[in-house]
DNA sequence: CACAAAAACTGCCATTTCGCAGGTTTTATA
DNA sequence: TATAAAACCTGCGAAATGGCAGTTTTTGTG
């Protein structure tokens, strides 16, 4: 199951360098596991010995909070890395709690073999670097539209941004998250959660009966929110051929 | 002025690594700048051609928000990387904005200059990775909090982590902010800043006198936000010799 | 498909947070 | 040190957000 190079996980930073041979023996080492949907495999505070690559599955990142309130830090699907700061220094804990959403297949390696490995292999270790670097961008944005959005702009772009990250069918969100779920990551209450989806469904943007979640008017939910996404605007009139 | 080995920021990664002979090309090509207190020197969305380190001075970098409102995403001083992502990938722009909060001297160096050296140095390379995940915990710790506690918490952690970053001396902060600038990292707005401190004066646990703020007393304050800190508990039990 | 448990929903009221307006103090600069 | 501008402060009412309690709907499981 070590075959890397036969994976379909383009985006995986592990897959994109496993031509190289320099890098052979990590593969070797890496372990595959299987979760059963909600199982927790990484928590929070505990020492850190690896970080993980979702191989096949839907998984939430999670900071602990007070009282029974969590903060969902972010998503991960097939490719990404889960773990962070984990996998390397000397005597490190895992910053995040892990939980998979659905069964998943994960890959694990150990920080040891990581850390073996970037040293000898500047392109990995150059790659790693960017990822940590965006994701430190994203995490950024996330800090301001958390200390800037009312609650219902907040909830409009975790429905946003659930879409864009597992995809829907059929007007469906490819993913099954409750209430709570979506109130942990935009910084709020269930009820407010609630309160929103009621509002969305009345102005006929969204469609949710139970957990069956959908889009019905993205544009009206863009819209609602565009005055906080700046950079994209920029971006694209930069971007032009 | 490129003698980076001579240089007093033993926290700076260029520094770190500068008795490498593999870096000293980096080194040749460095520019230092010097800037007056208030300068803008990083715009958001602007494209991106380098990176800053800073020399020696104080700086805030900031995310732009609705009306003139702003979030400060974090500080920076001597020693510290300002620019993040805008020093690589092929057409970046820079995410941020950064402003000096008094005169400040910074070095700069081209992502052409530096993405050649990391891919040539591991060594330096894994050190810049490590940087981006430990500020990225830091960052995703910034998210939970601003999701997660009341206005005056906010405030108070403000205020705690200026004092950790800046230092003080005689029991005043070593550095010159408004509070508008503490709303903005707090996520509120003057007004309640306004508020918390005034309260805080009464308990006897702040000392704010137009911009010379000083803590009276930091063990109130820490109690205060305790509950939201989980992981310095943990950490210093493990950390026992 | 029946049934219990979990999740979703709604109304109501308490609390927190905000924004304005107007006065006072501090700061920067000549 | 005089003076204008900027920053700071306070009270008050409005708006947003939150928490509770009771009901309805959905979901998971035998």
């Amino acid at each position: 199951m070590s075959e890397c190079r036969s994976c379909k996980n383009m985006n995986c930073l592990i897959k994109q360098n496993s031509v190289n041979p320099e890098i052979f023996e990590l593969l070797e080492n890496k372990h595959t596991l299987k979760y059963k949907k909600g199982q927790q495999f990484i928590i929070e505070g505990t020492p850190a010995h690896g970080l993980f690559f979702a191989y096949q599955g839907k998984v939430k990142v999670v900071k602990m909070g007070v009282d029974d309130k969590e903060q969902i830090v972010r998503f991960a699907i097939d490719g990404d890395v889960i773990g962070h700061r984990g996998g390397f220094g000397s005597t490190s804990y895992y910053s995040i709690s892990a939980e998979t959403l659905e069964d998943s297949t994960l890959c694990y390696f150990s920080k040891k073999d990581l850390k073996h490995i970037l040293l000898k292999n500047p392109r990995l270790c150059f790659d790693f670097m960017l990822f940590y670097a965006d994701e430190l961008s994203e995490s950024e944005t996330r800090v301001r539209k958390l200390a800037q959005m009312s609650v219902r702009e907040r909830v409009i772009d975790a429905v946003l941004l659930v879409d864009s990250k597992f995809g829907s069918t059929d007007q469906l969100l490819n993913v099954n998250l409750n209430r709570k779920d979506y109130a942990d990551y935009s910084g709020t209450t269930e009820e407010q959660v609630i309160r929103v989806f009621s509002k969305l469904k009345k102005e006929g943007a969204l469609n949710a009966k139970g957990r069956k979640i959908g889009i019905l008017n993205r544009e009206f939910l863009e819209t609602e929110i565009s005055k906080h996404n700046f950079s994209l605007g920029k971006q694209s009139e930069l971007e032009r051929p």
